[in-house]
DNA sequence: CCAAAAGTGTTTAGACTACACCCATGA
DNA sequence: TCATGGGTGTAGTCTAAACACTTTTGG
């Protein structure tokens, strides 16, 4: 009984058989924010099981590749340009009847784009790719492929979470943002307001977290006070963490 | 170029060949604390690559075996009693020649236990587990197979994390244990010293985290005033964390 | 001048640090 | 009574929340 891990994993001759191999997938959950809206890219499967549903961007990779470069393969044709992309480890998924057609293992990867724009990447061509509001992919109604619900509702948290405790939201901004535009990316991660001021200073007494950017494009188009431009910096922890909530 | 995830996903004949299986093992990471150490349940491997070195149990799961189920059957055995263990999962290691035999693919699972007695689960019988050290799995004399000794570090990271955000503490403690008992924990997995006055009041002012045990069984053996007994409570999150830094 | 957005100051409350201090037991 | 470990009280500090306030623009 006290052997029963050697037994499985000493095989120099491995069978090739399910109870020794499985299907392997790797995919890329990558958001975004439209208008405000904390967005997801997805591709919209178009043959074999759960057809015309949605899923992250995935593909099983290469013999000799990383787990962690097919995900990011699955997704750079879908992204306008080669974005210097970071990609976490969400986990691997692994129910036994997740894929109808056999035994089939996905590990999840995501990170966080700036803009996302599909028309540019797909150079006009037809895609099967969108990129899916927050409220509409957790509605209900929208049908999600294989157990990429649960998964998205995981990835979420996760995104939620390294907002709180890192300063990767600049990732989500322009190369060079207001404060308030960083603001809002908090607003739509977690649907909610945050108060400006407090905010500001938070920000500010981090180190690492932005660094002024020139004012050289302020433009000052809108009403009030020109605001200061700044730019990210390093990919710092925050300490104490933001104690955002998300109100959905 | 846009519908490259298509063309690997929707295969309804999956080939069996290696571009589209992998080789899948479940391991589990058990911390436990022996003599005031941090420790992990290892076992030394007796064949096939890097015999005679150390790796955390694993095995492949059945095929309609869920990887948690996987993972917690590879420790069982090496486990006293039926332990209500509970894993989460720290991730999957793909890279590419992680296994010299053939790509393999493997889900990591952790949890802890409050003692793990090997004579007991092995029955008298010579077992190839042991329970390591902190200070000697991370030396470089020790010898991990596979990629292990960075999961282990990976896993420690894990560990550490939850302690600062959560309740697991108890988890490592007996059923009915005093505050100097769960304060070393902490310094054991941190490796530090805590300062006992303030750490009493942030275990106590967080509701769930332990409740007063009956004092039934205080024998106060000790030399100064006799300790109240607690229990663990619910699995709580910690708002605001511990700040405790690792010293190794 | 007024509205609006950006940014700063100020007050208050909560939580941690450090350290002093009491409590209860064994020797 | 003293040493020892368990547990509490308290002052200083740091941070954040709330909100008032100033700054700088467009109409």
């Amino acid at each position: 009984m006290v052997t029963v891990d050697a037994e499985a994993l000493s095989e120099d001759e491995p069978r090739v058989d399910d109870r020794v191999v499985s299907h392997l997938t790797c995919h890329a959950a990558i958001f975004t924010i439209v208008e405000d809206q904390l967005s997801l890219l997805l591709t919209e499967r178009n043959q074999g099981p759960f057809r015309f549903q949605w899923e992250l961007p995935g593909l099983t990779p290469q013999p000799q590749e990383d787990l962690e470069i097919a995900a990011r393969r699955s997704c750079a044709a879908l992204l306008d340009t080669n974005w210097p992309l970071e990609l976490q480890q969400l986990g691997a998924y692994g129910h036994p009847d997740r894929d109808p057609r056999h035994r089939s293992v996905s590990v999840i990867y995501w990170g966080v784009a700036a803009n996302i724009d599909l028309d540019v990447a797909a150079g006009g061509e037809p895609s099967n790719a969108r990129v899916v509001a927050f409220s509409e992919f957790t509605s209900d109604e929208f049908r999600f492929a294989f157990d990429h619900a649960d998964i998205a509702s995981d990835v979420v948290r996760a995104l939620r979470r390294s907002l709180t405790q890192t300063s990767i939201a600049t990732q989500l901004c322009p190369p060079a943002f207001t404060m308030s535009q960083l603001q809002s990316v908090y607003e739509a991660v977690f649907n909610t307001s945050v108060s400006a001021g407090n905010f500001h200073r938070k920000v500010r007494n981090t180190p690492g977290f932005i660094y002024p950017a020139g004012n050289s494009t302020r433009e000052s188009i809108g009403k009030g006070r020109p605001p200061q431009l700044f730019q990210a910096g390093e990919l710092v922890a925050l300490s104490p963490p933001f104690t955002f909530e998300a109100s959905l």
